[in-house]
DNA sequence: CCGTTAACCTGAGAGC
DNA sequence: TGCTCTCAGGTTAACG
C-alpha cells in the first residue's frame, strides 16, 4: 500500500501529534503480523517518550533518545496509522488514513499516549510488521532514498552495468532506489515517456537524466497531496491524500493518454506479477 | 551472482 | 443472494 509518499506524509503528522509525547499504554490485540510481534514490546515501550520519527525507504522510525532501541514499522499493502482522541473520538489531522469509519476488526495494535491520543495500527492483510531496527538487518540492504544526491547519474549507470531487466522492474528494485512502489514507478516512468519494458542496458543518458528528475518531481507532488488514496472509504474525511487525482496510467487502461496532444489508448501489461500501465504511443524513448 | 516465482493474508468487485 | 475468480500501494525465501 504505502510508497515512499504515503509514509513520508504519516512521518509528518506523526511528528506533528506525538513527539515528546509518553507511551503509557500498549495493547496488542493480534500479534501475528508478517512476522510476530516481539513479545517485549509493550514492556519496552511502556513510558518511553517518543523522541523523533523517521522514514527511511517505506519504513517509519520510532526513535526514543540516545542508547534506546528504535522502533521499526512497516505498513506492508494495507497498514494504516490511525490517531483518535481517546475520549470524543475526534479524529486528529494524523494524515489521510485516518478514518473515523476504518472497520475495528484490524486494529492490531493500540498504543496510548499522554496527550490523550491513541495512536491505532489498522492491517487487514497483516503484511507490516514491528520490529526493533537493531533486529531487522534488511534495513541494510536498501538503496540510497530518491532525495539524497547519492541517487544521481553515476551511481546509476555503474547500477545498471551488465544488468538485464527493464525499466519498470529497476525503479521498483529496493536495492536500486529504495521507497519507489508499483504505482510511483508507472507514474514516473510514464514523465520520462520511456516504454517500461525497456532494457536497462538501452537507456541512454537522457533516459537517466530524466529517470532522475521525474522520481524527484512525481513523489515531491505526491507528498506534496498528502499521497495517494486508492481505496474508497464508504465516507471521505477531508483527510484523504490527493494524489490519486493526478494519476496519469496507473489504473487507467483502456483510456485516453492524457499527455497534451497524444491521442494514445494506454495498455496494461503485467510485469513482475504486478500491473503496469503506459502509453504505447507517446513513452518511445 | 542473476532473474523469476510462490507465498504470506483479507476484502472488494466482477461475472455467473 | 451467493459462489468463484481475480486483483490489490510489498517483501523475501526458494528455486533454476
Amino acid at each position: 500500500m504505502p510508497e515512499l509518499p504515503e509514509v513520508e506524509v504519516l512521518k509528518r503528522s506523526l511528528s506533528k501529534n506525538i513527539k515528546s509525547k509518553k507511551i503509557i499504554k500498549i495493547k496488542i490485540n493480534n500479534p501475528n503480523l508478517r512476522y510476530k510481534i516481539p513479545k517485549n514490546l509493550s514492556k519496552y515501550l511502556k513510558n518511553k517518550v517518543v523522541k523523533n520519527i523517521l522514514r527511511i525507504s517505506k519504513y517509519l522510525i520510532i526513535d526514543f533518545g540516545v542508547n534506546k532501541k528504535k522502533l521499526l514499522i512497516h505498513l506492508g499493502m494495507s497498514g494504516t496509522i490511525h490517531l483518535v482522541k481517546k475520549n470524543n473520538k475526534f479524529n486528529t489531522n494524523a494524515s489521510f488514513y485516518s478514518h473515523l469509519d476504518l472497520p475495528t476488526k484490524h486494529n492490531h495494535v493500540e498504543i496510548f499516549l499522554n496527550n490523550n491520543l491513541k495512536l491505532i495500527y489498522n492491517d487487514p492483510r497483516r503484511f507490516g510488521f514491528f520490529k526493533f531496527l537493531d533486529e531487522y538487518f534488511m534495513i541494510n540492504n536498501l538503496g540510497p532514498d530518491p532525495f539524497n544526491k547519492e541517487f544521481n547519474y553515476n551511481y546509476i549507470k555503474n547500477y545498471i552495468k551488465n544488468k538485464k531487466k527493464n525499466l519498470k522492474i529497476l525503479l521498483m528494485d529496493q536495492k536500486f532506489v529504495s521507497g519507489i512502489g508499483n504505482i510511483y514507478a508507472n507514474e514516473i516512468i510514464f514523465n520520462c515517456k520511456i516504454n517500461p519494458t525497456k532494457n536497462i542496458s538501452k537507456l541512454t543518458s537522457k533516459n537517466i537524466y530524466d529517470i532522475i528528475k521525474n522520481t524527484k518531481k512525481v513523489l515531491k507532488k505526491a507528498i506534496y497531496l498528502g499521497g495517494s488514496s486508492i481505496q474508497n472509504f464508504s465516507k471521505t474525511n477531508g483527510e484523504l491524500g490527493n494524489f490519486q487525482q493526478e494519476f496519469m496510467v496507473y489504473g487507467r487502461n483502456n483510456k485516453k493518454c492524457l499527455r497534451n496532444n497524444c491521442k494514445g489508448i494506454l495498455k496494461k501489461v503485467t510485469i513482475s506479477n504486478r500491473s503496469t500501465f503506459f502509453c504505447p504511443i507517446c513513452q518511445i524513448n
